[in-house]
DNA sequence: CGCAGTCTGTCATCGGGCCGACAATCTCGT
DNA sequence: ACGAGATTGTCGGCCCGATGACAGACTGCG
């Protein structure tokens, strides 16, 4: 039931009707729908709890989902046959995933996974586009949306082609501070204990090389180090570093 | 004026509304757009030409534009300080680009160059905005094509995270025939004649790495390289090498 | 509280791809 | 047709990051 996350649904009883509606009430896609619109989202809206390390399919196999996250945090990634693993991004509550699915066959297939207790509310296809087209003004938002998307994914492309090591790293600190960070004394905590194996597979480097970076980034002073944990010491010069792509 | 090229505009004389409304019909984006929208769009749109080498910028500096490719060839890239350029994608005819415009400010700015002489179609997205607002379900068209772009971009991101450098090869080479290729007697000429140099820069290598790679595939009796000239000879093979991603 | 399993820290070795360089070949404009 | 500029073919040295291995530290479950 994710209730040790700092936002959760249902209070450990089934979730309705309303609580649904507060989720996507809060998702910045459908900030601007009218309340009949996201009344009928909530109708079609189902929730489920996932575990840790459970892997999200569809409620109903016949079908497709897209699904929001309410509580928790959800690792979008894609496994190689090789045991590989290229992890694209670690999502928080409120965003909307797997939007792809829009399409009746997404050119490639991403695997998404509880990264931690989740709580997802799922939208079904079929039943959102029937919105969408009811009241087709709400398709510009999803079109807006996904502009934004794939801006971000060409960002990520570019950087992948002609960043350094270090500035994809200090980016990648700063996106998931962003999304996850929890501000403290002493700097902003990441938020998520992330082995360094998995911080390996969002740069699409190996552990090891994880490891000599981010001791490199603590004794620069940029972050601190505790074990799992770490915590933005010199925002600022993370910055720079990350914006020097070039 | 792009003359030489397969599908050509205006031959020779001032584009007019026809000609342009020609061009709109034959992208697949608009493919299934009322007739009166599809006037309105060749109303609101103005015809450049480019030479060879030459870089793409909104026709009036005041506003952003869209733009169809009329005839020719389109480079997307991104330069970075140190000399170095990443080649996004090599679009050809009736390719829609730029769409990212929509937004009022795109996250990241990729560079549009001629890759040959061009010609192409400009929508002003104010203008395109409109006409969408005008008659809102056409957005949805919009949506569902950011929606596949969003795909290929995903897919070249996992390949670039997980693929060997002969599978990015082999797909990248696959793809470029697919859109610009010619079939003819000996196999399908890849129908670009384009710099080793630049095949690296899509696949994020040096030339002299691309050269090797090349003449191996060359010696597997995969391809045929008449300098810059590249037939492929074996499309089952390279299928079948660039489909063991993962 | 203790143990199993996970995660970190670190090293030596290895290899793929980069860099710089240079000659040979091809293209295109004049 | 010819010469300048672009492109290819190729080599040796070098460096970053992958690999495999192992000890130690931490966590969480029973």
């Amino acid at each position: 039931m994710a209730s040790q996350s700092r936002e959760s649904v249902g209070e450990g009883t089934a979730p309705t009707h309303g609580d649904r509606l507060a989720v996507l009430r809060r998702c910045p896609l459908f900030a601007a729908w009218p309340e009949a619109r996201l009344a009928d989202l909530a109708r079609i809206a189902r929730t489920a709890d996932y575990p840790r390390g459970a892997e999200i399919f569809a409620r109903d196999p016949e079908q497709r989902d897209i699904f929001v996250i309410a509580a928790g945090g959800v690792e979008v990634s894609r496994g190689s046959a090789a045991g590989r693993k290229f992890v694209l991004s670690l999502s928080g509550p409120f965003e909307v995933l797997a939007l792809v699915r829009l399409l009746d066959n997404p050119p490639i297939r991403f695997a998404y996974r509880a990264h931690m207790d989740t709580t997802l509310v799922h939208l079904p296809v079929a039943g959102l586009r029937a919105i969408l087209d009811a009241d087709p003004i709400l398709w510009r938002d999803i079109a807006l949306l996904m502009c934004a998307r794939q801006g971000d994914s060409l960002r990520l492309l570019n950087d992948q082609q002609l960043g350094s090591l270090d500035q994809r790293m200090a980016w990648t600190l700063a996106d998931l501070a962003r999304i996850h960070g929890i501000a403290g004394e002493q700097g902003t905590d990441v938020g998520l204990r992330l082995p360094q194996e998995q911080l390996g597979a969002m740069l699409g480097v190996t552990r090891q090389s994880v490891n000599k970076l981010l001791r490199g980034f603590e004794e620069a002073g940029l972050i601190a180090i505790d074990y799992n944990r770490i915590t933005i010491r010199d925002p600022a010069a993370l910055d720079r570093l990350a914006a020097q792509r070039d």
